[in-house]
DNA sequence: ACCGGGAGCTGATGCAGATCATTAAAATTG
DNA sequence: CAATTTTAATGATCTGCATCAGCTCCCGGT
């Protein structure tokens, strides 16, 4: 252990910097931040007791909206199993901020007391199970716990920079390139798998990317039919994973 | 007073709420947000001491880089005069995340202990002064004083939900709409004046509203036929505020 | 079985805005 | 003050992708 902790520091100083800030230049249209969520753990025995006293656990439909765009906010909400994004909609168009698999807050500034409402609408891609929350407990074990506080931080600082990125992709990136990111963000952060069914429809996969469905048809095709990817219905598997990191790249 | 009170409530639990959540949809491409920094009003005269004496105050000419993306992070920054960006870059395109002008944080992401680098570049639009604190004593104030804390987390909250609106006018609104947004914001909320000389070039106002140089030109040019603006170099003047409000709401 | 409607797919068309090329004006430099 | 670079402006061209229209297929309702 200690031998690769020297390692470890010698490679940080050196030539591992640049190594790293070149990383910090690759964005990613992708929707789902590599952070943990380890808040919960921080908290001490009496204090998790407490978070179960002031929570309530809730099944969701495929679908179904979890909280809306500028209603007022109550609860903080943590998906505890599940599929959900989140979004900002402004009647006409929506934009998918994140998506964010089980275990995983949605959105967190429901915790600062100078927006009382919810920023943006969450929605179940698959049945879900959610726990909400109540935000003035959420606040109490904050003030309580620095440790919790700061995981929070983290948290809350780890989602805004996952949406940056996306922002940076969807502003510089072409179509292409936003969709190899997401096929890539599917396989490597969400199911975790080289192939999965796709619990979305082609409409919610051009939501994600930011293009028309149609467009995504064809793109998928064409990654389709050049081997990239192979395609049945809502059926995905990811064959030429370089090339595709490729294609997110200069795309 | 009291009237005006009483007045306020009604109008919140009445019709006012539905005005908020249509406001809440109005995205803005503005690059400012209008939460005041409240933080350091919490703080206690003695914590107020510990905090000067561990910052430096810096200044920055007009042009130059206050940090960059990738680079160590070991202290707060926050901007005592002047106005900057914050910005992602890649090497070949730059993404302006939001300009700050006097008493606003230059990213707090610095905050958490996770991120030790700093996730965006920020440089100065003008000669301006920059206040650098500690990271760790910021941490230490946090630790101490919950009140602080809040008001950091409702900075950081802000400034991403800002960010957010940014993201979907990028996305979803038109040239003409974003460039309209950017001179409200401009004339709004960093000079408060109807009238200002810009400190920036065409080129760096393009960055601003995510299009082309030629094509700001264009749509500036255009703006001045038309009698909405008044323009001289870089001067200008907004003269028919509500129609430039409406082209940035239907653009 | 019939109908209606949404999802998936394909081809044709249009256009917003990037890109390129050029020139003029202004600012910076030695 | 001449030399050089940067910024502003304008016209011509090109293209990525949205949009529209039309088609098939499938599923759920009556």
């Amino acid at each position: 252990m200690q031998i690769i902790k020297i390692a470890d520091s010698f490679v940080y100083l050196g030539s591992d910097i640049r190594l790293n800030m070149e990383e910090l230049t690759k964005f990613s249209a992708c929707t789902l931040s590599f952070h943990q969520c380890k808040c919960f753990e921080k908290l001490t025995p009496e204090q998790k007791k407490f978070l179960d006293a002031n929570s309530v656990k809730i099944k969701y439909r495929k679908g179904e909206i979890i909280c809306k765009q500028g209603g007022f906010v109550s609860h903080v909400i943590y998906l505890e199993k599940g599929l959900a994004k989140v979004f900002l909609e402004n009647g006409t168009n929506a934009l998918v901020l994140r998506i964010t698999p089980d275990h995983n807050f949605l959105g967190l500034s429901s915790v600062s007391e100078v927006h009382p409402y919810f920023p943006y609408s969450a929605m179940t891609y698959v049945d879900s199970e959610i726990r909400q929350i109540e935000v003035n407990a959420f606040r109490t074990l904050m003030e309580q716990n620095f440790e919790f506080t700061k995981e929070v931080i983290d948290i809350i600082n780890s989602n805004s920079l996952q949406i940056y990125g996306r922002f940076f992709c969807f502003t510089y990136k072409q179509a292409f390139g936003r969709l190899a990111d997401i096929l890539l963000c599917l396989a490597d952060r969400i199911f975790r798998a080289s192939e999965f069914d796709l619990p979305l429809s082609r409409k919610e996969l051009a939501e994600l990317a930011g293009m028309s469905s149609e467009t995504v048809i064809r793109m998928l095709k064409e990654f389709n039919d050049e081997g990239l990817i192979r395609m049945d219905g809502r059926f995905i598997e990811v064959i030429d994973y370089e090339r595709i990191k490729q294609i997110s790249e200069t795309g």
